[in-house]
DNA sequence: TCATAAAAGATTGTGCGCAATATTATTTTG
DNA sequence: CAAAATAATATTGCGCACAATCTTTTATGA
């Protein structure tokens, strides 16, 4: 597996090594890339995960669809826990409304304001603009997703025992 | 790039999809498989990031080395804002001592307890029992954390303007 | 029908990450 | 040598993530 580890480690020093977990190249790269966006999106004043929720609302917005706060969850695997106050904290700011759904009280759907709406607009150079930035052959972002996406499956068949 | 777009969209629809961009890939398979170490890291009382500072301890101590807080900065790309709290939280636990060091007061060293060095062997089955689950051939593993060590580099290469 | 269960969010509490700033110790410089 | 700069860590504050629990509303069913 690493390439420069001295012959006399046992196989249970490989398999320790920070270099060799797949975990940290996850974790580390997944914060780099966040980094970027965090840089892209200031001008937007939005946070990464408050980026992800709009791109849900905007491409729902283009069909029609409304949102309720279970669908987003569904879609970034993200439980109230997190939604609630992100979502507070963005129609604070003007970017969305909560409202209560009047057949059933328990649904909160979301809908963009006019400002929230014309984000939009500016959003569009972020993903060019990363896709720049992280300096790889686009044939190979695109083979990385569908392996992390496979991956990202496979894990939550197993783990869906609840 | 998505296969089941209409033929309607427009460029930056595609674009702005959630499922298009590489960032939403990452995050989500980042925080799975984070959720699975969680699982297996709670029968250790280890948080995942205090499993990474463990390796780095582990992997320190069978060379013979000290490791300085900044030194755990450096390979897991954590600030001090990180690293102050955790590794109090982790010396409470009993798992590290941390020390002035004499010759430079600025500088504080980590030190693993014996029952944090102990701890090793428990940790043992761990990066194995992740590979199982991650449900991949070990070649693709491989070929992700390169990849994605790639990724990594090219970003702080970039981003090294400070 | 009325209790019981289930669904949808909200709340509470803990632990990261990270920006910004502060503190203390060492080094550099005039 | 004293002042300024730098280095190493600490602190503060905010925004996620997530487990656990709670509240309110709707659906079920004996």
């Amino acid at each position: 597996m690493s390439s420069d580890a001295p012959a006399s480690m046992e196989a249970d020093d490989l398999w320790l090594r920070l270099d060799n977990q797949l975990c940290f190249a996850l974790y580390a790269a997944n914060r780099a890339v966040t980094a970027e966006y965090r840089e892209l999106l200031a001008d937007l004043d939005l946070t990464y995960p408050q980026y992800l929720v709009m791109l849900v609302l905007w491409e729902a917005e283009r069909s029609g669809q409304v949102v309720k706060i279970s669908d987003l969850g569904q879609r970034l695997r993200l439980d109230t826990g997190t939604l609630t106050p992100l979502l507070k904290r963005m129609a604070g700011h003007g970017l969305l409304e909560r409202r209560r759904d009047q057949q059933d009280e328990r649904i909160v759907t979301l809908h963009l304001t006019a400002s929230g709406s014309a984000l939009r607009e500016s959003a569009r150079s972020v993903p060019r603009e990363l896709v720049c930035r992280a300096g790889m052959e686009r044939e190979q972002l695109v083979s990385l997703r569908q392996t992390l996406y496979q991956l990202l499956e496979h894990l939550e068949k197993v783990t869906d025992h609840g």
